[in-house]
DNA sequence: ACCTGAACACCGTTCAAGT
DNA sequence: ACCTGAACACCGTTCAAGT
């Protein structure tokens, strides 16, 4: 038991447990591999053994933040609905998938999942879908936390709720994407 | 004509111009402060004077982005691609536009030119199409210097172009959200 | 009205060296 | 196998002071 710097041994794994918390504390701005280093009780250097540079590190916690996204073969709503609520589940979650997004070519998880919903032969549609919900999903985020963070000086002036009817938004463009009509078609049950 | 450091007098226009620029030659990740100073010939804190900080100096060039979006009565899908176009004309610009959209309240450019082609009473159509247009034109856009830049290793590999096919998705997506058929209805000529 | 100069509190990343 | 310590080349922003 040395007094000073204990050896603070870590993997792959528990550093990007800590990052992935720090985010949702700190915002993906403020998520900085000094912050992340110093939430670890580590020098920043250290975290370059467990990954090659930061958007390695950031492409990791997409992939978690993604993983959660069920695949099943629900209706279009449902799964579109899953995927916000997965981006939702952490601070700046959209904003991060979405950039993680677009480096990489083959399909993500959140692309496979809609495709299951909307069965083969329409992988154009399943792209639009995701296009929909990462533009809508990142903007309603960024929003939200604009708004509590004091930025939105006409948010008080006019006492509305920048996100009210933005679900409705939502709801619009998937259905409307997705090719099916006003009331939610259900496959089975 | 003093030899050492000219006067270089500068105001909001020509910051902005220079930084518009400077966005088109670097992109944003690169586009800093101090950057636009060294372009100018100028300290960073002189950039001060034109813009309380950096993020207002990004949303004039955002509306500037913008500001090329004609507001015509032409049908939608013509309307959405000037928008595309109006954000593909700068490195970046579709992601630039993202944040500094979100960050607003009430209504942008490019929310009014696609009112003006819809119609009144599709402001919910109108802001699905936007988000939309805004993820699909900024996975497009990002995918299309993460490929040039050689980080996507595995486009070599399939010999594939990543953005090929991604037009008709787009297509797919407006006509879909716009509530159009297959063909494109032309109000007039 | 517009800019300099210096400072403050930060960044990501590399690399030899330690254990 | 995993981390330290020091360094390099950067950031955005503030503020007194100059012209």
């Amino acid at each position: 038991m040395s007094p000073d710097h204990n050896p603070a041994r870590h993997d792959r794994d528990s550093v990007a447990r800590a990052a992935l918390a720090l985010l949702d504390e700190v915002g993906l701005a403020d998520l900085s591999m000094r912050r992340i280093a110093a939430r670890l009780e580590v020098q920043p250097s250290a975290l370059y053994w467990h990954f090659a540079n930061k958007q390695e590190l950031l492409a990791e916690l997409a992939d978690r933040i993604t993983a959660r996204i069920p695949v099943t073969d629900d209706d279009v709503l449902t799964t579109a609905r899953s995927i916000r609520d997965a981006l939702f589940a952490y601070r700046d979650g959209a904003e991060l998938v979405l950039s993680t997004y677009a480096l990489r070519l083959g399909s993500s998880h959140a692309q496979i999942a809609l495709e299951a919903s909307l069965g083969p032969q329409s992988t154009d549609r399943a792209t639009a879908l995701l296009h929909f919900i990462l533009g809508h999903t990142t903007l309603a985020q960024l929003r939200m936390h604009a708004e509590s963070h004091g930025a939105a000086a006409a948010a008080a002036a006019e006492e509305i709720d920048p996100t009210a009817g933005l679900d409705s938004v939502f709801d619009l463009g998937v259905v409307a994407i997705a090719g099916i009509s006003a009331s939610q078609p259900r496959d089975r049950a």
